[in-house]
DNA sequence: AATGAATGAGACTTCATTCAT
DNA sequence: CATGAATGAAGTCTCATTCAT
């Protein structure tokens, strides 16, 4: 059956309106990726606290308004900015430990490389330490190492909280400690060890699983800049 | 030796000298203390960031000169504040636990007196964790009692760093966590027991030292109010 | 007559033209209803001034660039709403007061109905008092009475525009003191004997028709809520 | 005796604190002075409601800071100003009236001096509408008059706040009037006569006390330019 | 007509710091 | 050493308006 030209109508308004819906959502889209890929850049050039709104609206080259519709402040910027960089730092991670089936080797080696990066990237890890919430990845892949850990029975801590705060707490403080200065060769080997033990794994596994070789991350984790 | 005259003149310079000069050190220790006072009540009222420097020198009463003369920002004044607190609590901890001989017992009741503090004075407990630098006092006694528990053989952490980063990093992280909420009642045992086995201590150990009963503060430590 | 095929088209395109222009004009009826009525739930609810265009699409779910098809401002569509509103209590009060022969007992109890509700209702109120051009009803029926009672030779006013100021005068500043708080229970049968005199009526004749039983409004004039 | 070193230090401080309380108290005085001073301008310049918190800095030579020390809106200095002006103006029609002995003169010769001010001072009238607040010895001075006059028996009115009211009502809208546009020759008389009428006063009266002849300002009140 | 993301001029406001007294 | 009025750079944020779809 021809449509009719109401029914013609009709059907070209709900078109339009899905149209005009996709492309708004495509717009905002858009727009708020230019916003964090400019963060990144401005965030890595002045560090965390300097940047004012200014300087985010002029290397995203949008306007004053635009940047408001987004976020309210540079803190909440900081913060996007913050688990997006960290959660890609997880998908690295992932890719290389993804098919280890060793849960404590999982979890030593998703710290290490977690330290290396920080090491390594003193821009990342100055901007990591600054923020406090961390981005879903990263609490979502702790927590299922952990987990797993336990069921497998070598980790035997008591606590899922304390001992997700003790991982996230030691790290923290190591990624603080790099911020400030160099550390020892051994030091992220130590603070892996102490992490793992605390959490029950017996020393001589600890150390077993500190000697296997650890992986490079062949997917370059995005950095500040 | 009597005095000839020209000594007494001496003399009474000096005296003179000298009276001015304690009379100049009194007053600066007393407007500094009326400062640290009113920033005290000041930080229990607004949190560590939002005060600005007219509620200090609303709250102690001196002019906005005045306070230049002692301390150049409030951040300055933050860190001061934060580590007078600091040492004091380690100062009330120490009396309660100075007289024990066991390293471990020592070191997991300060830990679990420090837990306290913090779950029952949550002023005192956001205003700690806001700042990075601690007190002389707290860094000093830790390290100390990491090396005693070493040298005694029942703590067998590699790393003084790495291990003064668990301890450290754990508590900060166990303290945000209360800053967000009421935590578990096991949660501070649950923390010192990770952290206890995470320096080397055995399983069995630790669960006899947290057995033990934890003396209260018998001199009150200050609070921020 | 038959119609011919060019008048049936004709005929065709001109009840097509209808329809579609019956359609649109519903259309943009309902919508601007929608606005209104919504403009009246948000000067309730956030007073005459602080209403932004924001707060209007929002409460009437309209996209922003169709609120300026009807409204160029806020204070335009202020004032619209008030002379609305306005309009619509003369209404109610002209219905109740319509039947009387008196020209005076009819401005007597038209000006204490409008009181009345000035003082039972603060929202309307306040709106009605902050803007400054009034519904065409309102100086309609005001000049009416005004021009009945001179008439009658029961008013004496000299100056048309006078007697109208003094009315319009008494009566903001009557409903502005509302605004700032409950008045004394004569106040307004205070007002209007103060206004009734001023227009020439002499004293005994004030005090017989405030004696007279004030009406209810039996139609509830419509409220900013 | 001759003062000790102490005690003349004492005094100098004392002396000191005295000098710096009342320079500094001096000092916020001519800084006042000067921004009320430049607000006239600015007002007359640009009416009252464009003018921005710039315009007064400006205008004034002060800093930005040093406007917020004394007001926090323009709206706050548009009140002050206008508060300011129109006790000016009652400043001088009291110079005029003061010597006046009968109440309804006094009452009747301010208010055609309140109107002829704001009929021949465009800006004055524009500005003095536009704020609801007034100055302190407006409402001192009606409120006298209006005791006068009953005292006197002259004025039969009941009610004091209506009363005031409807003289401050009806001299608002005949100042609103003469902000659209030019009023007739008798437009005065007219509002003051319906004024002194609906007080109380009789007609006859009226007319007589509006028939005596009307004093100039010798003292030009303050006007904003 | 309706939509709503983007715009950016145009303000506002704070607050650390200085300095004459 | 204490005072506190004045400063003004450095930021913040709103919100009316446009315009491509």
């Amino acid at each position: 059956m021809k449509p009719t030209l109401a029914s013609q109508a009709a059907t070209r308004t709900e078109e339009d309106t899905d149209h005009r819906t996709r492309v708004g959502r495509e717009r905002r889209e858009r727009t708020q990726a230019r916003i964090i890929e400019a963060a990144l850049r401005v965030f890595a050039e002045k560090g965390p606290d300097a940047p004012i709104i200014d300087d985010f609206i002029k290397a995203a080259g949008v306007a004053r308004g635009t940047f408001y519709n987004y976020y309210q402040s540079t803190e909440e910027l900081l913060e996007a900015t913050a688990k997006w960089l960290q959660d890609d730092l997880i998908v690295s991670i992932e890719a290389e430990i993804g098919s280890l089936d060793d849960p404590v080797e999982r979890l030593s080696s998703g710290i290490q490389l977690w330290l290396r990066k920080a090491r390594t990237d003193a821009a990342w890890c100055a901007f990591s330490v600054r923020v406090r919430r961390h981005g879903g990845l990263v609490e979502q892949q702790l927590g299922a190492a952990l987990k797993a850990g336990r069921e497998a029975g070598v980790l035997t801590f008591t606590g899922a909280d304390a001992a997700r705060d003790l991982v996230v707490g030691a790290l923290r403080e190591a990624m603080f400690r790099m911020t400030e200065g160099r550390v020892s060769a051994t030091y992220p080997r130590d603070i892996t060890r102490l992490i793992l033990i605390g959490l029950g794994l017996d020393a001589r596994s600890a150390d077993e699983v500190l000697g296997r070789p650890l992986p490079r991350l062949r997917r370059a984790a995005r950095t500040i800049a």
